[in-house]
DNA sequence: TTGTATGCGTTATCAA
DNA sequence: TTGATAACGCATACAA
């Protein structure tokens, strides 16, 4: 009962002419008689042909297809900026193959290996360590254009991303402003997100800058970030931390929930920043103080500077997507009291907000 | 500066061999002498040779590729969906080419079309109508093994779903079980999701199985949902509402910053309850009720019943997935006295709260 | 304008 | 054990 596909080979013949003709009919390439176009067409529609890409792909050597490797779509974040991909990527004729590391670096090399083998025209990554991976620069070599997303600008690449450490000063400002002195950054996967390191060296660049005390480095197990009780447990041995950047805003959500455990509310005893921006963190009841970074945006972003090198027009590595800092009732002046930190809280110094708008052109990174 | 690409002949060449040859060595099909096989693996090893999957899938007549469609990676539930596909197509050699609709019944079929040209072995699916879609019956009749993801079964299509009418009574039943008599169902897109629809009427169903007024239906339109100022406007025409049952958990977080801008506390004045369970809800400081449906676990489960399609295995129809009630603080008894309806809000009856287990084997729906 | 033949990269067949 | 060859589906150079 298996319907034998029908081929271009099959119109060509219904149609009583050659392939090649069939071909250049159906393609509106050449030249054809009315007759014989008629004819062809015909012949098509009544045999439901349709192109099989694999043929055009072997024969153009162009798959019309683009490789993406994400850390994972669980996090909204990248699920967001994939979705760019495909809304700007839509119309093109480019199909997106997809691939998930778990941010394993290994995972990262194998996923890569596997587009490239799987015949992709570009590649799109956000990966552990796109300056150390074996597998990207193999693509590189191959001359198979490729671009970055989230990540600051690396080995040549160029990447959709926003200023990272600079966004995470920004942070640190606002907290300043607060009158926040013991800040802490919260991270997952530190070792294997250079956003996250960018981020706490811009946080602690900052205070430094300001001749406050380092940040606390927190760095977390994914076990600690899903269970509440375990990040509460975490969070307790800071005690006189009075406001946590948070290296995303799932993160920063999940503290807000440790810290009720620990019968702290949120901003009166400890202050909470993420970063992202997600969708849904607009939403909540106590909209959260973060970084809108607009993913969907870097998606489309990273997707149009392919579909540049991709026609051969050179890319060179525009400057970093804008961000905004984004005030939310998550971020207040501390109640010295209300912790057992013996210092006192500075009132707010007189630093302006820093702001740049998502709608305007780009901040130069 | 281009480098041609290495392909078997070249190695053949360098081995001194045939092309046949070098693939059963390179493919460990077939016999060799170990000296052959010696040169070969050499040569394939200095030349930096991999396969080309193109060449393979042509060949071969299989791709390697499964297609899948969603109605958009922005919302959590399909991408956590997705997510769930790649850990189970992780390790099998399939690869994921993937497509959104945006919710669109004509892109759906633009997709289904684009992907299976592309030569995708399988199909999974989330879509406007499974049961009404000519690209997708053309591809079930051309043998393209096809499974549904959250849609109840639709065409004979087996599907990895769960029973949205029963859970939907559950909900009812929770509902009423706390008292609550006019109730409202909220939903986006009502027309052009099964979901939702299936959602509703199990939920009609129940409140007339109990002779309670019929819930109130609201439709949003997409600005609604995305602006709180005017998901308030909308609430505020159903004062005598008090508990909103939202078709998904995005909404059901939207709802509840729409009622804090009414200065309607969730739940002393409107209790919520979303469906979905995405991860995210669990985080939040005020837990939301909801359905927790595990969409991980769909995605998951529907890759393992299309890999025993593509494996020849006959794959009927399972049994719909177990799905759980998780009460949360955002459901509790009405005050009847805070919105402005002139009925009597009855105290629980003594209806005992279902839940099935998602741990132990899934209930039939 | 049309058709034939070739090649894209791989595997399977089959004869040596 | 080996290798030449024929597909696979398509586009294109070239010849007619």
């Amino acid at each position: 009962m298996r319907t034998q596909r029908v081929t271009i080979k099959d119109v060509a013949q219904k149609a009583g002419c050659g392939v090649a003709t069939a071909s250049r009919v159906l393609n509106r390439s050449g030249s054809s008689s009315p007759a014989v176009r008629d004819r062809v067409e015909r012949a098509a529609r009544e045999l439901g042909f349709s192109f099989r890409a694999i043929g055009r792909a072997l024969q153009s050597r162009r798959s019309m297809t683009i490789g993406c490797l994400v850390p994972s779509l669980a996090n909204p974040v990248f699920a967001e900026a994939v979705q760019g991909l495909q809304d700007a990527l839509s119309g093109t004729g480019y199909q997106l193959l997809i691939a998930s590391s778990g941010y394993d670096a290994a995972a990262d090399d194998a996923a890569i290996e596997t587009l490239v083998s799987k015949g992709i025209d570009g590649l799109i990554v956000t990966m552990v360590d796109p300056g150390d991976s074996p597998a990207l620069a193999r693509a590189r070599s191959r001359d198979i254009p490729t671009v970055l997303m989230f990540h600051d600008p690396v080995a040549g690449i160029p990447s959709a991303y926003v200023d990272n450490a600079e966004a995470a000063r920004t942070v640190a400002r606002e907290c300043l402003r607060h009158g926040h002195r013991r800040t802490g950054f919260l991270a997952l996967r530190f070792a294997s997100s250079d956003r996250s390191r960018n981020r706490y060296a811009g946080f602690l660049a900052e205070c430094r800058a300001r001749a406050l005390p380092d940040p606390v480095l927190i760095e977390l197990s994914e076990a600690e970030a899903n269970t509440p009780e375990k990040l509460a447990a975490l969070l307790s041995e800071h005690s006189d931390v009075t406001a946590i950047f948070a290296s995303n805003d799932f993160l920063a959500i999940a503290v807000q929930k440790a810290a009720r455990l620990l019968g702290l509310s949120v901003p009166e005893h400890l202050s909470v920043v993420g970063f992202d921006g997600i969708e849904i963190g607009r939403l909540l009841d106590v909209p959260l103080a973060t970084v809108e970074t607009a993913p969907g945006r870097m998606g489309r972003r990273a997707a149009e500077m392919l579909t540049d090198m991709l026609q051969g027009r050179g890319v060179d590595q525009p400057p970093s997507l804008p961000f905004a800092f984004r005030s939310g009732a998550t971020l207040a002046a501390p109640c010295p009291e209300t912790r057992d930190d013996d210092q006192v809280a500075a009132r707010p110094s007189s630093v302006p907000p820093v702001q740049t708008d998502p709608d305007t052109e780009p901040k130069r990174g």
